[in-house]
DNA sequence: ATTGAAAGTTCTCTTAAAGTACTCTATTAT
DNA sequence: ATAATAGAGTACTTTAAGAGAACTTTCAAT
């Protein structure tokens, strides 16, 4: 069982570590929380250690660890400028990059193969790949996995209309289907596609 | 578990060997990481090989490799299976695994990011993000950022006829251009589109 | 084959920042 | 009253980061 301040500075350092990708030092935590003392820290994060809801590698400063808790490394490219019909490559002035990996990680990502053309005028072609976070509840005009009446899964867009849920395909010669709410079980969101050449 | 520095190091290194297909020396990681001292690089580098992140080809200048593993810890996702308009998600059987570094990885890699609907035909919307391998030469069919005139770039799908090179917008309210092949230059081709919601 | 510049290696020295281990105090619930 | 919780503060140790000198190895031009 936590006391108040030993479950404030856990939430405080998951937190931090969602945010940053990387631990907080005993005096961000003290900053974080308004506490002065980072000896105070430090005795609670070992008594967060003896509980077993953190763990420390070696003794590296930042080298707190949540248990159970999985790395991620960047997946970075250089963005090099826009591109236009029928004009030069409009160049980014500044050292821009793309970070792919809020896109490809994060918790409950997985991908699926779409088959069919169900969502092509969302530019979601036969072959595509889209990355999935895995959720059950999901926006209005998001792009979903449903599973129907727990047999048929699908790729829609998704409209909620009180106790029905429409699931729209973005493709003109489909047409959308409504159900109502308890036949529909939202499995995950697409987050991304990608294609490869 | 890796310091700032060692993390910055191998971002840097990582980077570096993505854009030039070669990897630094010392004293240009040390120029782009305003670090003066290659000694303190020699040292990062080296913990970081201990730690299993980067490797060295015997004592060869420009020697630092990735690891496989460092390759793939980037960009992998597993492939939960397909799924199609009106049926069960397809699971596919085996442990399944998209990687894309083959996409976003390799010599030469860049981001653009598409304006305008020239591509629409082929999903590639307004917005979308193309990764683009350097090369001078292509293949019909290929999608490719050509430059006409070395004035205007364009995303297009090529086609060679003969002294001809037909750039096809994949569009269909868009008509094709022919142009003489020493008026178009191609500065990359299209190995890889990405969206992100 | 020689050679000099560039690249890599191995040190030492230094500083700032982070972590650890205490003591002392105050508050609060039992 | 006492034990648990919460906090301040001090002194100390360890780690990360960097500069730089001195050395060896590699590569390419001659």
């Amino acid at each position: 069982m936590l006391t108040g301040l030993e479950e404030k500075i856990l939430q405080c350092i998951t937190r931090y570590i969602t945010q940053n990708g990387r631990s907080p030092t005993l005096d961000e935590i003290g900053q974080l929380l308004e506490i002065k003392s980072k000896g105070t820290i430090h005795r609670y994060i070992k008594s967060l250690i003896d509980k077993g809801h953190l763990q420390r590698t070696g003794r590296n400063w930042r080298g707190i660890r949540l248990t159970g808790e999985q790395n991620r490394r960047l997946t970075i490219l250089p963005l090099a400028g826009r591109i236009a019909a029928g004009k030069p490559i409009e160049a980014i002035s500044e050292q821009c990059e793309i970070n792919f990996s809020e896109m490809l990680l994060g918790p409950g990502r997985y991908v699926l193969e779409v088959q069919g053309d169900s969502m092509i005028d969302a530019g979601i072609l036969d072959g595509d790949l889209v990355i999935i976070r895995e959720t059950q509840s999901a926006d209005n005009g998001d792009i979903v996995v449903a599973l129907i009446d727990n047999s048929e899964a699908t790729l829609k867009r998704l409209r909620k209309h009180g106790k029905q849920i429409e699931l729209i395909p973005d493709n003109q010669s489909m047409s959308p289907m409504k159900y109502s709410t308890d036949r529909i079980n939202i499995q995950g969101v697409v987050v991304g596609q990608a294609r490869m050449y």
